[in-house]
RNA sequence: CCUCAAUAAAAUGUCAAUC
């Protein structure tokens, strides 16, 4: 039994509970006696993997089979409410622990109020963290953390500092976990002030900061509009002998883009780059953005192949973005190009996709690519709008096919709109 | 500490779109 709970235990970190839960029932068939702690293991299995369902009827086919769920029994079972945030579960899952018998530890109130953090309630985990001292029970880290969390999560800065507060009189020391949700608050409120105070004050304590902390500390200086600060934190933390990851970098570039540093977000980019920190689909989506602006289409096109050997899935909101940044270099080729890897890939191109390439060929005054695009639009059951309509006279304009020019505006009677 | 349970992070598209 002693083995069979550690290899129980095991499935967790390959993300097997169906594996867990077959284990116990081989037990049987092995003629092992099972125990409590080979149960805990399994329902801990379940609990990491979210299958909160699954946990509970582990506890009923304890209960079935005589065994008496303890507390760990129970805390891991209301941990695995946290992924589905099924606050009211895990609530139940507290009463029938009561009529068990059986009294909740730090573990338990640390569990439900992560699972009050993962509902996004603040209040009921700031109700929980009061309600630990009708059990004499007094909250550590584990639990003032989720609890900031929730404050966190819910833009609650002010009670996260509060509860900052009270962890200090409570003799728990913040650690990392306290500050960087505390800043991370402040951040999103919009008070990087207070925010860098507490990093201070963190070090000032001998608390290391880590990457959690510094990018709240960055999306504080984005939320402010101070992307210069914020491309400065991540100069110390790289003078701290850490490399930045995708998200500090992700948001440093999102502040450029904030602040319309197009020229910034690309040289970010590229250090990432040099540094080896892969880009994720979201900083490729920023960057395209920033290529749209800098109206560099070489880039578009650079970037779409660097997502491809990086094996970052293009969607069809990347490709929108690279067909905004084609639109505003007049680009028409690459427009078309664009649209044919979508239909290529299986995507169905969407309105925004066709009012993009009808732009490039407005601008580029190719009434016939414009025309021949309305047309596949609507093949693809999407009814266009004045804007379309407007852009399609316009390219007739510009390349002087009056005649066609009328005949689209008897086009936009015949759809029931108004010409404006 | 080790047979079982608990905590945190950013960001994406046409609209400086047609005239």
């Amino acid at each position: 039994a002693y083995t069979f709970a550690a290899v129980i235990s095991a499935c967790a970190s390959v993300k097997m509970w169906q594996l867990a839960i077959n284990l116990l029932r081989r037990m049987d068939k092995l003629g092992v006696k099972k125990d409590v702690v080979c149960y805990n293991a399994a329902v801990g299995v379940c609990a990491r993997a979210g299958r909160y369902k699954e946990a509970t009827e582990l506890i009923d086919e304890m209960i079935r089979e005589r065994f008496r769920p303890n507390v760990v029994t129970y805390s891991a079972a209301i941990s695995a409410c946290e992924k589905g945030k099924n606050l009211k579960r895990a609530r139940e899952l507290m009463r029938r622990m009561g009529r068990a018998g059986v009294a909740p530890n730090v573990y338990t109130f640390a569990s439900l109020i992560s699972v009050c953090e993962k509902a996004g309630d603040w209040d009921a985990a700031r109700q929980t963290l009061r309600s630990m001292k009708d059990w004499n029970l007094a909250p550590n880290a584990y639990c003032f953390n989720a609890c900031i969390a929730a404050c966190e999560k819910c833009g609650r800065s002010r009670e996260a500092v509060e509860l900052l507060e009270e962890m200090k009189a409570a003799g728990v020391p913040p650690d990392v976990y306290s500050y960087s949700s505390a800043i991370g608050a402040l951040a999103k409120s919009g008070n990087v002030a207070w925010s860098k105070m507490l990093f201070d004050e963190m070090n000032a304590r001998g608390v290391v900061p880590n990457m959690f902390t510094y990018s709240q500390l960055i999306i504080g200086y984005d939320k402010a509009g101070r992307w210069q600060e914020a491309i400065e934190v991540l100069g110390i933390l790289r003078s701290n002998r850490m490399v930045p990851n995708v998200v500090a970098y992700g948001a440093a570039i999102n502040a450029c883009k904030n602040g319309k540093q197009w020229e910034k977000a690309r040289e970010l980019f590229d250090d990432m780059n040099t540094l080896g920190v892969k880009p994720n689909q979201h900083v490729f989506s920023t960057l395209l953005r920033a290529s749209s602006e800098l109206r560099d289409s070489a880039m578009v096109t650079t970037l779409l192949k660097q997502m491809k050997t990086a094996k970052v899935e293009a969607n069809l909101i990347t490709y929108n973005a690279c067909l905004a940044a084609f639109a505003r270099s007049m680009d028409l080729q690459g427009a078309l190009d664009t649209l044919d890897k979508i239909r290529a890939s299986g995507m169905k191109p969407d309105k925004v996709t066709y009012s993009a390439c009808i732009t490039v060929a407005e601008k580029c005054a190719r009434w016939d690519v414009a025309l021949r695009l309305m047309h596949e639009m609507s093949c693809d059951g999407i009814r266009p709008d004045t804007i379309f309509f407007n852009a399609c006279i316009s390219a007739c304009e510009k390349s002087r096919q009056w005649r066609k020019a009328i005949e689209i505006l008897e086009d936009i009677k015949r759809e029931g709109l108004q010409p404006d």
